[in-house]
DNA sequence: GTTTTGTTCAACCACGTGGTTGACAACACC
DNA sequence: GGTGTTGTCAACCACGTGGTTGAACAAAAC
């Protein structure tokens, strides 16, 4: 799927080895002999995992003789964070203004069914 | 694949649909058809989405006479940041870190490739 | 120049997934 | 009762993906 670079990251992180893999790089650069070392598959299978994290741009290669020590790319971090408070933030703002509209609201008025388009009340 | 809450999550928002119902939902609940209509898909696309965000734990389903209200669960996206934010913490404490050391070597000192191992030097 | 090391590419396979259509259940409305 | 609305379930299909093996390639080491 993907195409768009957010879905590329999300699909990326959806995967338990590679969600490893992030982690193991976090503390600092690896060769892919190394980071497949732990797993329990092949490093054709790791090779292909880093293709999936390099083309979302979370890792980064550089060539250093026949290695390609792979680097995280903190920063599109960024682009998950961003989305994700952004609608936490909004969720929780439209409960927090709910409660309130609640806490005024007589006990003898029938609760209007929210609504796709009435947004908030 | 999945397994694991947190590879459900990431897994969930790699779909953009998914993610426009999500940021639909965080402006007030809806039901299937309501969340269907803007897409140019079946409703039984629609509702397969919505088992997969349900599985995730990112949205709740209440019964309402034969409607079936969508309720965002805004609690999950905790999981997702924290996981996040510690990696990239730590990843630019490292950063962070190897300037430090880069600053203090003298320039005729070679620079040692990071290993796995040797963490951070 | 040959061999070893590190990595990727190609072909294949099993399985999951996003989409479809069609049938069906449950409730509301005449 | 019958009819329409809302939503799910089942079966199917095309395609992507994570895994494999085997070959290829590039740079070091001998």
């Amino acid at each position: 799927m993907a195409a768009d670079q957010l879905s590329r990251v999300f699909s990326a992180l959806a995967d338990p080895i590679r969600r490893d893999m992030v982690a193991r790089l976090a503390v600092g650069d690896a060769t892919v002999n190394q980071l497949a070392e732990p797993y329990d598959v092949t490093v054709q299978a790791v090779s292909k995992h880093l293709k999936v994290l390099e083309d979302a741009g979370l890792v980064s290669r550089s060539r250093e003789a026949q290695r390609r020590p792979v680097h995280l790319e903190a920063e599109v971090f960024d682009l998950m964070t961003k989305w994700i408070e952004r609608y936490r933030r909004q969720a929780e703002e439209r409960y927090r203004r709910l409660d309130d509209v609640l806490r005024r609201m007589p006990d003898d008025v029938e609760p209007v069914p929210p609504t796709q388009e009435g947004a908030v009340q």
